[in-house]
DNA sequence: ATGGCGTGAATGAACGTTCACTCCGCGAAC
DNA sequence: GTTCGCGGAGTGAACGTTCATTCACGCCAT
């Protein structure tokens, strides 16, 4: 009678990031709201009872998303801190996203911080996101610097938040107008932040 | 037969700022899509019918509110230029904005800014209205300096534009964990970028 | 023949928008 | 002074569409 089994996203490990993947433009350029799960489904390239196969409902897809994108981030420090250099592992994936790296990211960040106003699940799963990227960064600073991770967390914590805030604020503008004076504005104000910690680190 | 005249918005020169009032808070809590005309005509306390006389679509809301506090903001900026002491004006309505002032801004920017993304016609208006903020600061900044605003617009347009970007992102932020030393980071930039242009200018 | 993957028509609610209608204040006509 | 007609303010049911979600049903490897 009743085949809805609760299996949340068993059918497939990579399948669910795949989908995610597919739908992430149509999301971008229509909004939450804006797109239909037919709409979705068929980006998706699959119909829409699968759909949903997938993703129980129209939020679930949205924390999805976020969800997937804080796997790829961690995915990016972790091969950063492995690196010789984080510093300009770090520099250098600010630097991407500010000059024009994937111009779509910018529209999906608007959109899902309006969805994060309005839903709470949403404003949660996105603030762990941007949490998880200040420790990343704090992570990389004391180990830079050789102090104690908590420490450097407690002193430098707003700066990383600052940083954040500041890439993601740079990235949400519209593409149409590079405006480069102004992106180098933002860039010496990350490097102005980055080297007040690394240098009060290092005493 | 057909008594539908090409009126726009002739039946009252105040109506249609007070209804935009009553209907903001409904706008910032659910979104452009997210609300309906249904809600939006109650909120405005007024039926349907009603409320597609002040406005003729859905989309010409958004853009009468961004109008709205366009007309607002060049109001203030016109007050603080005939004061003695512009820049501190300048300085209070940042603080403004950025220790509480209307939390509901916020989540309408965020919302503005998605929808920005996706219609033209919105994505204009909103440039207009950062463009216009720029260019009352750089107006302020002329006058102190004793500089043509010609050369200062030149010259110190992308600072202009990174402190509106600055507050904005400020605002954006959720309210719910006020974080103050990100607050003093986010004002200590501002300062800074401001005494870059004045110091300059002053030379 | 069992069970997961996949389909897409069906469903009822809700949407943006329209329209035929009522209400009321007011100046003209009587 | 009463009546009348006019037109703008206001109403809410109705319309056609689209929405999120469901479900009865194929397909195919095992």
């Amino acid at each position: 009678m009743n085949n809805l089994l609760p299996l949340p996203a068993n059918t497939g490990p990579e399948r669910g990031a795949e989908i995610l993947g597919r739908i992430r433009t149509a999301f971008a350029e229509k909004g939450f709201d804006g797109s239909s799960m037919q709409d979705l489904a068929r980006a998706a390239g699959m119909s829409v009872g699968n759909f949903y196969r997938y993703f129980p409902s129209k939020d679930a897809i949205v924390e999805a998303m976020v969800g997937y994108d804080m796997a790829e981030m961690e995915r990016d420090f972790a091969a950063i801190l492995e690196s010789a250099d984080p510093l300009t592992g770090i520099r250098a994936k600010i630097c991407e996203r500010l000059n024009g790296g994937c111009a779509e990211d910018g529209r999906l960040w608007a959109e899902i911080t309006a969805a994060a106003h309005r839903k709470p699940q949403i404003a949660r799963i996105c603030g762990q996101m941007e949490e998880l990227v200040a420790e990343n960064l704090l992570t990389v600073f004391a180990r830079l610097a050789g102090t104690s991770p908590k420490v450097v967390a407690q002193r430098y914590g707003a700066h990383a938040r600052f940083i954040v805030m500041l890439v993601k604020a740079a990235a949400m503008r519209k593409r149409d107008a590079p405006d480069p004076d102004l992106t180098a504005l933002i860039l010496g104000t990350i490097e102005t932040t980055l080297s007040e910690i690394t240098d009060a680190a290092r005493d």
